[in-house]
DNA sequence: TTCCTCTCCTCC
DNA sequence: GAGGAGAGGAAG
C-alpha cells in the first residue's frame, strides 16, 4: 500500500505545486481528494493554506521527503473554472501561478460566515401585553428580522423582543446568508427601436451558453446600462451567474442603486473598500452561488463564481483596469479569457472603445453592437474648441474670456455648468522664482503638488507630504517659491473671484473620498443646488446631470504630451467622456475646449464627434512598426534600492538581449523612474502578433545571472509610457 | 570567540 | 512570502 500523493498550489510566489501525503484519517473515502479542495499543510515551521491541484504528482520527490496534509478547510472548493484560469493569468502574465492564486484565496474568507439568525414566533402563540401583540402582529409581515429590525419596525425597544424570546414566544431560525433573489424582470425598460435591437442581440449572446465576445458601443447617454443588462437578466433567468466589471467601484452607489432598481434586489459587491465580515460572507455567498450578479473592481475575476454566465466590462476603454503592480494584468483582456473557460458571454461596452477592442471587432473576433442615438431623443452636445492662443486667460488665471462669457450665460439662463481639470491640489508645481529650482519628491521621479487646503506639498505617486518650505533648499531665498499651472483648488478660486455668488463643489478623489459624500455630492448636483461643478477625472463617469448644460475643458492639451503612444487616444477618449456630461436631458449642450493646439486630430475628432475616424488614424500610425494591437509588447523592469545596481543589472541585460524576431528597446528609466524608493529601468520588447513574447523572455532570463538586489518585474502589454 | 547583519535559498 | 543557514564583519 503506498501512500497517496496529492498536488497542493500555495498562495505564495511558487510556480510549482508541492507534493503532499494525504493522510487516510482525513478523508471518508481513502486515497480521495477532490481537486480545489482547500486544505491547510505544513510549510517548513509555518502552516499555510493551500488549493488541491490539477498537477501530476513530482515522480522525483521521494515519498520521505513529503509532509501529510495537516486538515481540510470546511470551505467551497475552488471550482476548475478558477483553477484553469488562473493556470492562464500565471502563463500569461509570467507570475508564479501560486502568486496568481494568492489573488484569489485571501486566508480571511476562508472561515464559514456565521449563520445569520432571525427571529419566528413559537405556534401556538398568545401575547401578554399589547405591546408584545404589537411584536408578533408585525412579525407576521416580516421575513425573520434579527432583534434591532423587529423593534425597530414594531416601535418597540429590543429588551422587548429580548424578553418575549426570553419568555418563549419567539424562537431564532436560520437566514439564507447573501442577498435576496434577484428578478430579471423586476423592472425592465422601455427600448426605443434601436435599443431593443441590440438588446435582443445581447440576450442571444448570453442564451447561446457559448463564449461570445461582444463589443457594445455607444456614444454617451445612449443606455448602454440598460441595454448590457440584458445580458444580465438573460444568465439569471438561465440560473447562471453574472459579473459586471467596474474601473472604479468604490465610490459608486449610484451605479449600485440603478441595478438594484433593475433587478429588485441589490448585486453583490467586491472591491477593496469592503469590510472584512462582509468580504468573507460575499465570497461564500459567490462560491455556494447564492450571490447572482456580482458588481466589483478588477480583483472580483478571481472570485469562485460556481457557474458564471455572463460577464461585463463597463468603460473598457479605462487605464484602470490595468493592474500595475504584483501579478501586473489587464482585467477587461482577462475577462475575455474568463469568459472564454467558463463558456460564458462576456461584453465590452464603451463609448469610445480602445483601439485594442475596435480593431478585434473589424477584424470579426468580436461581435459589435452600436448605437448612435442618445435616449430619450437628447441631441447631442455642440464641442468647440477655445485658440488659447487666440484669446488667453490674464496672466496667472486660467479661464479665457470666452468661457468665462459662456458661465456667466449659463449662470444667468439658471443652468448648470462644469469644469474639468484633470488635476488634483492646487498647482503641479512649485518653482524658486529666485533660481529656478523645483520641489520634487524624494522617492518618486515627480514634482510635488501642492494642496493648499491640506497646507502641504504632495506626491500623488507615493503619499509623501511635506511643508511648503520657506527658505529655498537650493539657493537660500525666502519666501521665493511660486505655484506654477492649475488644479482643481486652483481654478475653484478663480470661479469664486469670478462668481462670489455661484454655488460650487470641487469634485477630487482626495475630496471626495467615501461613497456617502460621492451620493451626497451627486444628489446636491441633481438637486440643482449646485451652479458649477468644478472636478477631476472623477467627474466624467457615467454621471446624469439632467440640468447641466455646459462643460468647460480647461486644459484640453493636458494628456496629449508626454511620448506615450496611447496618449492620443486616452485623451480622445477622456474628453469625450467629459463631454459627454453636456445636455443629457431636454437642454442642448454646449462645450468649449480650451487648447493650444486646437488643429491637434483629438480635437478635430472630438469636434467633429468622428471618433472612428480619429481610430482609423491612430491606426495607420501604428500598424505600419507593429505597434499595439497590431503587434506584442511586453516590459521588462529592473528595479533595486540604488540607481548604480538597476543600470548595471539593465545594461547587461540588455547586452544578452533576444534578436530573433524581435526588437528590444532600452534599457530607459521606466514610468515613474523611481518608486517608492526603488530605481526602476525597463525594457521594451516588440514583436508581431504572430510571435508569443513570452517563451523568448522566459529563455533570456533563464539564461542571465542577475544580482540579488535587482529585481524583474514583468508587464506584458504595458500601457504605460510616461 | 561571539554576536550581528546580510544574502541567498528552500519550502513538498 | 518567511524562516533558516552560512558568510563575513565588527567588537571585545
Amino acid at each position: 500500500m503506498t501512500a497517496t500523493r496529492v498536488a497542493v498550489l500555495l498562495p505564495y510566489p511558487f510556480d510549482r505545486a508541492f507534493d503532499y501525503i494525504l493522510p487516510d484519517a482525513l478523508v471518508t473515502t481513502p486515497g480521495t481528494l477532490p481537486q480545489g479542495t482547500i486544505v491547510t499543510v505544513p510549510l517548513g515551521k509555518r502552516m499555510v493554506p493551500g488549493v488541491v491541484w490539477d498537477d501530476p504528482p513530482d515522480a522525483a520527490m521521494p515519498d520521505q521527503r513529503l509532509k501529510p496534509i495537516a486538515a481540510i478547510i470546511d470551505a467551497p472548493t475552488l471550482p476548475a473554472t478558477l483553477r484553469r484560469f488562473i493556470d492562464w493569468v500565471a502563463n500569461y502574465t509570467m507570475a508564479p501561478r501560486g502568486e496568481v492564486l494568492a489573488l484569489a484565496l485571501k486566508s480571511n474568507l476562508l472561515d464559514r460566515p456565521p449563520d445569520r439568525f432571525g427571529w419566528a414566533a413559537t405556534t401556538p402563540t398568545t401575547a401578554t401585553s399589547p405591546r408584545r401583540q404589537t411584536v408578533l402582529d408585525t412579525l407576521a409581515t416580516l421575513d425573520r428580522p434579527d432583534t434591532a429590525a423587529l423593534a425597530a419596525a414594531a416601535g418597540v425597544s429590543p429588551a422587548i423582543v429580548r424578553a418575549m424570546a426570553d419568555a418563549g414566544l419567539l424562537t431564532q431560525i436560520r437566514r439564507d446568508p447573501g442577498a435576496p433573489r434577484l428578478d430579471p424582470d423586476a423592472a425592465p425598460p422601455t427600448f426605443s427601436p434601436e435599443q431593443a435591437a441590440a438588446a435582443a442581440a445581447i440576450r442571444a449572446s448570453i442564451d447561446a451558453q457559448v463564449f461570445s465576445v461582444t463589443l457594445l458601443e455607444g456614444v454617451t447617454g445612449s443606455g448602454k446600462t440598460e441595454i448590457y443588462c440584458e445580458a444580465v437578466a438573460q444568465a439569471l433567468r438561465q440560473g447562471r451567474q453574472a459579473l459586471v466589471l467596474l474601473p472604479e467601484i468604490a465610490l459608486s452607489t449610484q451605479f449600485t442603486a440603478r441595478l438594484a432598481a433593475r433587478f429588485g434586489a441589490a448585486p453583490t459587491l467586491w472591491h477593496s473598500g469592503l469590510s472584512p465580515a462582509t468580504r468573507r460572507a460575499n465570497w461564500h455567498a459567490i462560491a455556494n452561488g447564492t450571490a447572482q450578479l456580482v458588481l466589483g473592481a478588477r480583483s472580483a475575476l478571481f472570485l469562485p463564481f460556481t457557474d458564471l454566465g455572463a460577464i461585463i466590462v463597463d468603460e473598457e476603454h479605462e487605464a484602470a483596469y490595468k493592474q500595475e503592480d504584483g501579478v501586473i494584468y489587464h482585467a477587461r483582456d482577462m475577462a475575455v479569457v474568463r469568459a472564454r473557460l467558463a463558456a460564458a458571454g462576456c461584453i465590452l461596452a464603451s463609448a469610445t472603445p480602445s483601439l485594442e477592442s475596435a480593431i478585434n471587432a473589424e477584424a470579426g473576433r468580436y461581435r459589435h453592437i452600436t448605437l448612435t442615438a442618445r435616449h430619450g431623443g437628447a441631441a447631442m452636445p455642440s464641442i468647440e474648441t477655445l485658440d488659447l492662443r487666440l484669446a488667453p486667460p490674464p496672466r496667472g488665471k486660467f479661464l479665457s474670456p470666452v468661457l468665462i462669457e459662456a458661465l456667466t450665460a449659463t449662470l444667468a439662463a439658471g443652468g448648470q455648468s462644469m469644469l474639468f481639470l484633470n488635476r488634483r491640489g492646487y498647482a503641479p508645481l512649485t518653482l524658486c522664482r529666485a533660481c529656478g529650482h523645483r520641489v520634487t519628491c524624494p522617492n518618486c521621479t515627480a514634482w510635488l503638488v501642492e494642496h493648499r487646503a491640506r497646507i502641504s506639498l504632495l506626491c500623488h505617486h507615493c503619499g509623501h507630504t511635506e511643508r511648503q518650505p520657506t527658505l529655498c533648499p537650493s539657493c537660500s531665498a525666502e519666501h521665493s517659491f511660486v505655484p506654477i499651472g492649475p488644479g482643481v483648488e486652483r481654478i475653484a478660486e478663480e470661479v469664486a473671484e469670478l462668481f462670489p455668488d455661484a454655488r460650487r463643489i470641487v469634485m477630487a478623489s482626495d475630496v471626495i473620498t467615501t461613497p456617502e459624500q460621492a451620493a451626497a455630492a451627486t444628489r446636491a448636483i441633481i438637486a440643482h443646488d449646485v451652479d458649477i461643478i468644478i472636478g477631476t477625472q472623477m467627474i466624467a463617469k457615467a454621471w446624469h446631470f439632467p440640468d447641466l448644460t455646459l462643460v468647460g475643458v480647461v486644459d484640453a492639451d493636458l494628456g496629449l504630451g508626454g511620448g506615450d503612444l496611447r496618449a492620443g487616444e486616452r485623451s480622445a477618449q477622456l474628453l469625450h467622456q467629459v463631454a459627454g456630461r453636456a445636455g443629457r436631458a431636454a437642454l442642448p449642450g454646449r462645450v468649449i475646449l480650451q487648447s493650444f493646439a486646437p488643429d491637434h486630430p483629438v480635437m478635430h475628432a472630438l469636434c467633429s464627434g468622428d471618433l472612428a475616424g480619429f481610430r482609423a488614424a491612430e491606426a495607420s500610425l501604428r500598424e505600419p512598426g507593429h505597434w499595439p494591437p497590431f503587434g506584442r509588447l511586453a516590459g521588462v523592469i529592473i528595479s533595486a534600492d540604488q540607481a548604480e545596481i538597476a543600470d548595471a543589472a539593465a545594461n547587461a541585460l540588455a547586452r544578452t538581449a533576444p534578436t530573433d524576431d524581435v526588437i528590444v528597446l532600452g534599457p530607459a528609466p521606466a514610468p515613474f523612474a523611481m518608486l517608492r524608493g526603488r530605481h526602476r529601468r525597463r525594457l521594451l520588447l516588440r514583436a508581431p502578433r504572430t510571435i508569443a513574447l513570452q517563451p523568448i523572455i522566459r529563455a533570456w532570463l533563464a539564461r542571465a545571472t542577475l544580482p540579488r538586489a535587482a529585481r524583474i518585474d514583468i508587464d506584458i502589454d504595458p500601457i504605460s509610457f510616461l
